[in-house]
DNA sequence: ATCATAGTCGTCTTCCTGACGATAAACACT
DNA sequence: AGTGTTTATCGTCAGGAAGACGACTATGAT
């Protein structure tokens, strides 16, 4: 077939974000408010329209840096600075998914340690960090006792795909040092593992396995006791990806 | 911001299709001639355009069917027919990645068992099963010293994105008897594990593992010849998609 | 001083894997 | 018929990793 402009229809691109945290040993997504219609008023995930000049990535991390000031570092360049690991998630293109028009949505996962306080576009009221079971639970009681709205358009089902990549992806690879700050302890790290998992882990089998897999942790020589009790020793990511053997979630 | 149709650009959005499947020991991807520009006469994946009232895995799926015949099946009705498996790989939107204009591509991974023949538009010239290696190998020569023009657009991305998805998903799923038959031997399986990983694996430890994982294989109380050798009992694939523990890939 | 908390080191058992010997059942020859 | 070849299948053994859990250490709180 000859090629012919009007030959397919036009689409509109956005990136939907998906940005994890852990707060309190909770696993948080980043949301936020809807200005405008549909889903008015609703609790979304952040995102927008991708520019003509834009790479999905580009597209993503400017995004990111919008909504929360994180930078994100590329991909091929990993855990140096503190800024957030991005990936991009998966694409959502049912012709209904938004009302207005035929709307294609690159979501991205963005994982990041914990942040001072989220601003989306300087109005502080409109852009929160929820615990993904909150904004998970259609049509529940949230901790409050407030009524929970869904997420918006299909937000619920990205952010249910993009917090099982990151369960899943933490297992066989260093991801999990990506919600930690710069220097972290073992117990912190541990922490991050029982978040993401909601399981407890035995600190000693932890220990063991994240010390002993070679290139996981690196020392920095300080210690803290930021958390009581005895004294931890901080480590930095080291450069390993990959975790092999993987970091083994536990059963139920 | 208030919703302005005039806010966003238009873009075009297509479906790319990886489809693999094992031939005669190597893995080979579907590859199809591009009969106009750009890069008119190269090879190039299968794909098309996303019809206007269409969702993504509908057109990955009409354009499986149109280039191979093979139905998919849903995802979540795992393979009971010998439906191809598909599911969404990623998404690649290079502001140029098309001269032409801007197109955001979601690419699809199948899997497939091996098939009589391709038919694209119903000219086989114009499309071929061709190992993955000969295929993303730039500017080499083919088996044959035919020189080889590397994949149209960024297409050998995409396939080495699905080939190195194929390759991690076998290890923790039972993925690969996507690439058999109904009915197959333990001997057929391990060769895809080989074919798709390029290594030669143990036949005693593999039979092992895949005939003590629980749910991974059936048998149907049949046995085959069709290898040579000694009559080996034939197996369907069984109810359990995930591999605990996984089938472990070996180093190298 | 005592307790609570968190970190770190060991031990033991169990399971899984890799290496590999041995047997079984077909076919192709001579 | 006998012999070799090929593939399938069962068994054994050693090493490594993980789960369960005891023990000890170093802080702050009471």
């Amino acid at each position: 077939m000859p090629y012919d402009p009007s030959a397919f229809p036009p689409f509109a691109v956005t990136v939907d974000l998906v940005v994890l945290t852990v707060r309190r040993h909770a696993l948080c997504a980043l949301a936020v408010r809807r200005g405008e219609p549909p889903f008015q008023g609703r609790w979304a995930l952040p995102g927008g329209f991708v520019r003509a000049d834009e790479d999905l990535a580009q597209a993503a991390a400017r995004e990111l840096a919008e909504e929360t000031g994180l930078r994100a570092h590329d991909p091929s360049t990993p855990a140096q600075d503190n800024g957030a690991h991005l990936e991009q998630l998966a694409t959502y293109g049912d012709p209904k998914r938004d009302p207005r028009m035929r709307v294609v949505s690159v979501a991205h996962l963005a994982l990041a340690p914990d942040l001072p306080a989220p601003r989306a576009g300087g109005d502080a009221s409109n852009a929160r960090w929820a615990p993904v079971e909150e904004l998970l639970q259609q049509g529940g009681y949230g901790r409050d006792g407030e009524p929970v709205a869904p997420l918006a358009f299909d937000h619920a089902q990205i952010l249910a795909d993009g917090v099982e990549r990151a369960r899943s992806k933490i297992e066989y690879s260093s991801l999990a040092t990506a919600f930690c700050p710069t220097e972290f302890t073992v117990g912190e790290l541990r922490r991050v593992y029982e978040a993401v998992w909601g399981v407890a882990l035995d600190p000693r089998n932890f220990h063991r396995k994240v010390t002993g897999t070679p290139g996981f942790l690196v020392p920095t020589g300080g210690t803290t006791t930021r958390q009581g009790g005895r004294p931890a020793q901080l480590f930095r990511a080291g450069g390993a990806t990959l975790l092999n053997p993987p970091m083994l979630r536990p059963e139920v």
